[in-house]
DNA sequence: GCTCAACTCGTACGCTGTACGACAGATGAC
DNA sequence: GTCATCTGTCGTACAGCGTACGAGTTGAGC
């Protein structure tokens, strides 16, 4: 094709020569082009990130990103998983249960999610990037090391995986605005009749998102690899 | 704020006058539009659905259809709640146990999820359709029904939900094109020292889909009702 | 001074959703 | 009969989108 051979490899931009212009402006970069779509993506949401807006940000010319970036979907992939690296915690593996540490990672990342909600619709459609699959690894590390059988594994690693993108999803949608939520309450109280468990149990109405996935989790958690203790309820 | 009051209200076509007139074009209604863009969905992703290729499919001019619906999202929400109708089957819940109700469910949930691949990455941002409400509903009445505690009732219906929307949404995403797959492939073996334990599962290649859905989802409804009989494994 | 690569960017094209208003045919009032 | 009104269709137009293309600028190496 023409010049350019690129496609999101690393990038060092040139000095920025500090010698004979003004040389404030920093000049493009892949980070600094991430970084702001990021920023972009957290204020404006979805459709707010557009190539000319983000040019503009930068202070760039729009056709100026695609010598750094293939095209806008590259532009999401890179914001996504820039969003979802992990630092594992301190403590080595040793000190904890390992349900501590599912718990911890997945916990992590479900908040890393809801603090850019636009994570969460994007991932569906994406490339795994290096963060993801390093959570994967760990997550089956882990799991392989509380003596879950080989054969459960892979099950194991996706329903947490599933769980996860659930559950996240589902909440980055529910609680857009108090005018949806005002609607969807009215709605659904014209329809009690029809949906009287939902209506009994004020499912769309509860609002402890986070207690609810813990539990969720808790129960996943006690499938995967039962708790000797636990009661049979009901 | 013209004429127009109409914002997805049931329609009933004028006559469509069999008298004077050549009469074989159908005319426009919710309902032609609905299908038509479900096809078009099918057919073409979600990005193939255009206001003009819609209403072209249908014979129209783009504007008609404007006057039927209020908006695109508003053609995206009826097209995703029409998809997802749930007809119980025939049995009566007594002859039935309640587990296999609920694996019946959300397994003909996801299979219509999966049949139409737009809607999984669609559903995270649209409003509750009837139809949606009503598998909730069912989930809930049949979770109840097995003793599930009222407290427990929210989190294990979210916890389902959850674990089928990201299991579709997964599903839906990863097996688009064996170019993909391949690439993906080759990403994971070029990088297999740093991700060994999902390598040495194959997490990635192993494409059994149906099964490790199933697998997840007994792991998640041992832990919402534990089964009696459950060995503990390892 | 010249060449070449790295990088920036103005212009233009085809596409999108939809506001607006003109228009046609059927219906009901008088 | 005729006129107003309501229902429904659609052509035009506009602002905004992603990005192909090619010209322009800069600095390093020779």
């Amino acid at each position: 094709m023409a010049a350019k051979r690129n496609s999101a490899g690393s990038k060092q931009p040139r000095q920025a020569g500090a010698s004979s212009k003004a040389a404030q402006e920093p000049s493009l970069s892949l980070e600094r082009i991430v970084a702001t779509a990021v920023e972009l993506l957290d204020t404006q949401g979805i459709d707010g990130l557009t190539m000319r807006r983000l040019a503009d940000r930068l202070g760039a010319g729009a056709m100026s990103l695609y010598w750094h970036v293939d095209n806008k979907e590259n532009v999401f992939d890179l914001a996504l998983d820039s969003v979802l690296a992990y630092r594992e915690p301190r403590q080595t593996s040793k000190t904890r249960d390992w349900r501590q540490d599912v718990v911890h990672m997945v916990e992590d990342w479900r908040a890393c999610m809801l603090r850019h909600p636009w994570s969460a619709s994007l991932l569906p459609r994406r490339a795994l990037g290096p963060n993801i699959l390093g959570r994967l690894e760990l997550l089956g590390k882990t799991l392989s090391g509380a003596g879950v059988a080989d054969a459960d594994l892979n099950a194991g690693i996706w329903s947490l995986w599933n769980y996860v993108m659930g559950a996240t999803i589902t909440r980055g949608s529910f609680d857009l605005s108090d005018d949806d939520r005002a609607a969807a309450q009215q709605r659904l109280t014209d329809l009690s009749q029809r949906y009287p468990t939902i209506e009994r149990s004020r499912l769309l109405l509860d609002d402890d998102w986070d207690g609810a996935f813990r539990k969720g989790l808790d129960f996943l958690l006690d499938g995967i690899a039962p708790r000797p203790g636990k009661a049979r309820q009901s």
